[in-house]
DNA sequence: CCCTGATTCGC
DNA sequence: GCGAATCAGG
């Protein structure tokens, strides 16, 4: 099969709706999938719109968590001694950067808890902690009850937002070490 | 391993 | 110009 101009022109269209290069070689026939590719490089259409159509046959993957902003933080609020009294400072500054926009309010999610919560069953009433990993077969989400507003529930919040300690650590530096 | 497009290079 | 082989990336 050779290039015809009724075949390059198929080609282009075919190409410029966002098929890949196997199917447009499945749909004219006669070439490959690397012949299909070759030839869109010739003509000079290599780039194309993105978000192609259906697209590709390629098996859906399970959806990916972004992962926790900060996986753990095991730092203790510091103890304030006034004296001989120990004070607790629970100083979580209150997640307060989240807009202030009412919270939509689904009804089901009554339940305090929903085990082993797929991401398809967040609401923003669910905490939407992820935990284990993303890949593995006990992933979840941790779904508790969150506040209004924040995306986490009270725990996972303090996990989320809690500010970070000062990374400047001057005493990190060895003399002589590479 | 499935797919994708990109590139190379002998024909 | 053509396209198989190969490469790199998802």
């Amino acid at each position: 099969m050779s290039w015809t101009d009724e075949r390059v022109e198929l080609l282009k269209k075919l190409w410029s709706d966002g098929l890949s290069a196997s199917q447009i070689a499945a749909e004219l026939g006669g070439v490959t999938r690397n012949a299909v590719i070759g030839k869109v490089h010739r003509l000079g259409l290599s780039g194309r719109a993105k978000a192609p159509a259906p697209q590709t046959a390629q098996r859906p993957k399970k959806p990916v968590a972004a992962p926790p902003p900060r996986p753990h933080r095991p730092t203790a609020p510091t103890p304030i001694t006034i004296g001989a009294t120990a004070l607790k400072a629970d100083i979580v500054p209150a997640a307060r950067p989240l807009p202030s926009a009412q919270p939509k309010v689904y009804s089901l999610s009554d339940a305090p808890l929903i085990s082993n919560a797929s991401i398809l069953q967040l609401t923003e009433q669910t905490c939407k902690w992820p935990v284990g990993d993303p890949g593995s077969d006990g992933f979840h989400f941790c779904a508790r009850r969150s506040e209004a507003g924040i995306p986490y529930c009270g725990y996972h919040a303090r996990m989320a937002y809690q500010p970070v300690a000062d990374r400047r650590r001057t005493d990190r530096r060895i003399a002589g070490a590479a």
